[in-house]
DNA sequence: ATGGGTGCAAATAATTTGCAGGTAA
DNA sequence: TTACCTGCAAATTATTTGCACCCAT
């Protein structure tokens, strides 16, 4: 099938430090850690690992409201969405099987397969609710 | 207080713009519709007032996965989604007050307040169910 | 040995900012 | 008139690509 891809120095770093954290990592903040950490990796190959493992699925990717692409490996966590806040821009997570379960029927029943979503939910939080607005 | 705006020809066009779509909308996006129809305004200016529309509220904005920023009025939500076909773009609205209900529980579980989402279902419909992936 | 992996530097693409000149109030 | 508004061009920021070299297989 595929060839095997080629076990490297760099490759065991970026997965390492990935599966090192339960949270979205983005590719600019990997690399720094690695960097930081003396495990030296450029930062092309950063990003070349990360979108490998998002086309093999091995990692979810979302996109930052600065515009940053942020990545976490997909058995890191069950499957949840976030929160954002649009004030402080804290996140919060919600854990919803829920809706996933809900998605899928929605869509299966339009007649489509193999779905994929993403759902963005901006919020005001508590303390950013008691000012302006 | 805050010293009302200048109302000018530009102004007034990519408010019209974006008042005449339902859906978000990218700021280059704008920016070629203006072109198209003759309203012609600078990039920068669409940028510009798109950003102190969101600053003021008056509308949302998400980051699209291919990294662009789109907005929409926050007066225009037609609430129901859609799930495109990554095949031939096709669109089909789906209706969901269960999503809706679901969502807005979930985030003011959180703490949230003032709760505005967007979801991006994209799937293969059944004309295009075949390579892919 | 050899082809995939690496990384520097240059290329892209979206968005922001400097600045000279236009225009609503 | 007086600021604010415009828009061209240059600057920034995140990410991608060209290419010569290196290393796991």
């Amino acid at each position: 099938m595929t060839a095997p891809l080629r076990a490297t120095r760099q490759g065991a770093a970026i997965e390492a430090a990935l599966a090192g954290s339960d949270d979205f990592r983005t590719a600019q903040d990997l690399h720094a850690q690695l960097r930081a950490t003396g495990g030296s990796v450029g930062l092309t190959t950063v990003y070349r690992h990360l979108q490998r493992l998002a086309d093999a699925g091995a990692v979810d990717s979302v996109r930052t409201i600065t515009g940053e692409t942020a990545y976490r490996l997909c058995g890191a966590r069950a499957h949840h969405h976030h929160v954002v806040c649009r004030g402080c821009r804290r996140v919060v997570d919600i854990d919803g099987p829920d809706l996933e379960r809900w998605l899928e029927r929605a869509a299966t029943k339009a007649g489509f397969t193999d779905i994929e979503h993403t759902v963005e939910i901006v919020g005001t939080c508590r303390d950013c609710g008691r000012v302006n607005r």
